[in-house]
RNA sequence: GCCGAUGUAGCUCAGUUGGUCAGAGCAGCUGAUUUGUAAUCAGCAGGUCGUGGGUUCGAAUCCCUCCAUCGGCUCCA
């Protein structure tokens, strides 16, 4: 039989070879370190012979799938050492993730994070047995006999889930599992194992359902990977938003203004106002219109809209007017409040597009135990904007949308993010609004921008609002979370809910159809991940402070004055640091706060009339006229910021 | 909301088995110093040890309640 690789050679092999012979035919080497194959794209475990013509991969650590082996099978190196620690325990599901591994277990006796280590040490163990992993196939009923025996009602739970056929356990010494595999041929590859962390987890993600205990971990092949990964997250940490936005006081949470309630202190304010200011300036150049609308509304405004039905009993509850007796709620969203505006006149369908902006403060009660820094919060600013259009500009503006976003995040150097479509779970019908055929319309319009504009995207079914499917932009954060930051959606719904019209060429009423998006997402969350993408060295433009001058000693302070004012005057943010310290420490301290620039004065610069310059985190560049200095940041500031082209 | 861990001055943390354990550094204030590229020196002031209860002769330390934070789960208009 013919065997063909991914680089297009083809080599003969007898059939009924496997593919870790074909590894080993090619370098014992490559024997050693594949993981697992795929077979005419199918996933299969290294000892599974080939009796045909074949297309194969051969997954080793360095790429995804070979990953995927590695963690998989140790995530049944772990069930066999809880196994083995816990008799009566029983297992839930133990997949590999993007980082490692973990199990689902449900224990009588209770699993501690104290107990991570010792499992780590059986686990260890237990690999260095060079236990192999073999697969065994049953027919269901068998399955179901084995885990009836074994009293483990999730695996049976799961083998009911499944189609009558041919089912495939894998076992690795003591412990067999439930498992569709493929593994790595023997726990002794796996050298390096950390158990990261412990955590409740739902059984089948069903809040409904009993909480397991979920153990994760990460195993490498080496030991110095491990260490290399330890010293990462150690790094990835001090990047973490709440951390730096305390060192750099940008925002701060007080208990008794509320939970997820951000206090902006001026320099965090002053950062989200330039960012502000920067989108008001794009979304100008393509035709948006500011819009204020207030922090509250009646409960009727959101009653029509329908997301009072939805949303209503878990939101902050009606503020009653005592006299009046009527109910308002805190704006949870601006699009009611928009699609009133937009009612305010009749439009002709000349008027259109229309696109209403606003950077709206909305309130939402998000769970306590959800959230999070400035990523998950109660009460956030959204760079909303709704645009109203009729059926023939829909893709054209949803496209231009797509370029609004892709500008905002090439002027702010986010190169890693995915563009996901968000789309209804086809199967869970009464979890939306609208009809089928304007679902089916607004989803094929955004894939059909999305496809237009080149955007690489994942379709994630189930993932679309409630009253219309979405395109988001996901980017992670310095641990490797995702968060949504960029959204844009369409929506047939709002129109119709709140009547919204225009007059046709044809002199007849005509709906609109309303776009929804916040290239940032929020202004808080967009921050948190800005925060953790520079480490806290935000772009010159963006910074707070620009330039802080450092007199030598306190004779300098007035000319460190005179060279502030002078590049206040010439737009470069710029302050004196006139304590009574010397030049290392003024020096250190600015280090610390990350300024750009530390301009350094004394007697030699007053009378040139002149700053010597150090740059944050490189040292001394030497000296510079107070204006030439200027343009330089100018300059700089100006290449950071390209136009929109 | 659920599971688990944590909670000591503005910040970062120390406090051994319950008995001078209420401490340190930084930040702050006062004074001295007048400084040339990552921390000048000295002094002062700062905390009902998250909250409320309990056990004890005695609690930062042990137990319970609540609150908050952290890691996940669920949720995310």
């Amino acid at each position: 039989m013919n065997i063909t690789f991914p680089d297009g050679s083809v080599r003969e092999y007898a059939n009924g070879t496997t593919g870790l012979e074909i590894a080993q035919s090619i370098s014992p080497r490559l024997a050693k370190e594949v993981l697992s194959i795929t077979i005419n794209e199918e996933l299969k475990d290294l000892r599974y012979p080939i009796e045909k013509d074949a297309t194969i991969v051969l997954h080793k650590w360095e790429d995804e799938e070979g990953k995927k082996a590695f963690w998989h099978s140790s995530s049944h190196l772990l069930a066999e050492a809880l196994q083995e620690l816990y008799p009566c325990i029983k297992f839930g599901i133990g997949p590999s993730i993007d980082k490692g591994f973990y199990y689902d277990v449900d224990s009588e006796t209770p699993i501690t994070e104290s107990d991570l280590v010792k499992i780590e040490k059986k686990m260890i163990e237990l690999a260095r047995t060079s236990e192999e992993f073999t697969r065994c196939d049953v027919t269901k009923a068998e399955a179901l006999k084995t885990f009836t025996e074994k009293g483990d009602e999730y695996k049976l739970d799961l083998i009911n889930g499944l189609e009558d056929g041919t089912i495939s356990f894998y076992t690795n010494g003591a412990f067999t599992d439930l498992c569709r595999g493929p593994h790595i041929q023997s726990t002794n590859i796996i050298k390096a194992i950390k158990l990261t962390s412990i955590a409740g987890a739902y059984w089948r993600g069903d809040e409904k359902n009993k909480m397991l205990t979920r153990i994760y971990g990460v195993t490498f092949p080496k030991k110095s990977m491990l260490d290399e990964y330890i010293k990462m997250i150690e790094e990835a940490k001090l990047r973490d938003h709440r951390k730096i936005g305390k060192e750099l006081e940008l925002f701060h949470f007080s208990q008794r203004v509320g939970l997820g309630l951000p206090l902006w202190l001026p320099k965090g304010a002053a950062l989200r106002e330039r960012l502000e200011n920067f989108l008001k300036k794009v979304q100008k150049a393509y035709g948006y219109e500011q819009v204020i609308t207030p922090h509250i509304g009646l409960k009727d405004l959101y009653v029509t809209s329908g997301h009072y039905a939805k949303y209503g009993a878990d939101s902050f509850q009606p503020i009653h007017t005592p006299a009046e007796g009527e109910e308002f709620l805190l704006k949870p969203m601006n699009c009611p409040h928009h699609c009133e505006i937009y009612r305010a006149k009749p439009h002709s369908y000349k008027d259109l597009p229309i696109r209403y902006a606003e950077f709206g403060t909305v309130y939402r009660y998000e769970q306590s135990g959800e959230l999070h820094g400035l990523t998950r919060v109660r009460g956030f600013t959204q760079d909303d904007a709704h645009l109203f259009v009729r059926p023939d500009q829909l893709s054209e503006e949803f496209k231009k949308v797509i370029d609004i976003v892709l500008y905002i995040f090439k002027t702010l150097d986010f190169k890693e993010f995915n563009a996901q479509i968000s789309l209804r779970d086809k199967t869970n019908r009464e979890k939306y609004i609208g009809s089928d055929e304007n679902w089916d319309k607004a989803e094929k319009a955004i894939i059909e921008a999305s496809a237009e504009k080149g955007l690489k995207t994942v379709i994630e079914y189930g993932e679309a609002a409630f009253y219309g499917p979405k395109l988001d932009f996901m980017v992670k954060d310095a641990l490797g979370r995702k968060w949504q930051l960029g959204t844009i959606q369409v929506d047939y719904n709002l129109p119709e809910r709140f009547d919204l019209t225009y007059t046709g060429a044809d002199d007849k009423q005509h709906r609109p159809i309303m776009i929804h998006r916040a290239p940032f997402g929020s202004m808080e969350r967009f921050i948190a991940v800005l925060i953790e993408h520079t480490a806290g060295r935000f772009p010159l433009w963006l910074t707070p402070e620009q330039a802080v001058v450092l007199p030598i000693s306190e004779k300098y302070n007035d000319f460190a004055e005179k060279v502030s004012k002078e590049l206040n005057l010439q737009d470069v943010r710029c302050s004196v640091d006139s304590r009574n310290e010397k030049i290392g420490r003024k020096i250190r301290d600015n280090e610390i706060k990350r300024t750009p620039f530390s301009l350094i004065v004394g007697e030699k610069e007053a009378l040139e009339n002149s700053v010597s310059v150090r740059k944050q985190g490189e040292g001394d560049k030497g000296t510079m006229k107070i204006s030439d200095f200027a343009d330089f940041v100018n300059d700089l500031v100006k290449n950071e910021v390209k136009p929109i082209n």
